[in-house]
DNA sequence: AACCTGACTTCGG
DNA sequence: TCCGAAGCCAGGT
């Protein structure tokens, strides 16, 4: 495991609850703007190990990225009782929810 | 060591 | 605005 694979569980623990990030912003946070997709990986591999709120983590379009067979629907549905919004198709309003980690904490 | 894969992003047609 | 292709990174085979 790299320094930057733990750097991106620190960071997607630091989300608060009712707020989302991107992979890109996490990957950012975690010291490298393109490793967006190692972000995904982690998230995929060591979520429910180390208890990360993966649902929090969504694309850059403000769309949960997985598919609708798969975890989609829990994402949704973790992300609504944190008291979040979608629009009708789906997306969230990241104007409003996305987390900055300057202002947040 | 080479090659494949994915819960991503960005750019060009 | 809507795809498809090409980048990118680390872990798994």
């Amino acid at each position: 495991m790299t320094a930057f694979t733990e750097r991106v569980k620190d960071t997607v623990i630091r989300i608060p609850k009712g707020r989302v990030a991107t992979y890109a912003q996490v990957a950012a946070c975690a010291g490298d703007h393109r490793a967006a997709r190692q972000v995904a990986w982690v998230l995929h591999s060591s979520s429910r190990k180390y208890g990360l709120p993966w649902h929090r983590v969504i694309n850059s379009r403000g769309h949960i990225s997985l598919k609708p067979n798969q975890g989609y629907a829990r994402q949704k549905a973790l992300l609504l009782t944190e008291g979040i919004m979608f629009r009708e198709d789906g997306s969230i309003n990241l104007e409003r929810y996305l987390w900055n980690p300057h202002i947040d904490m």
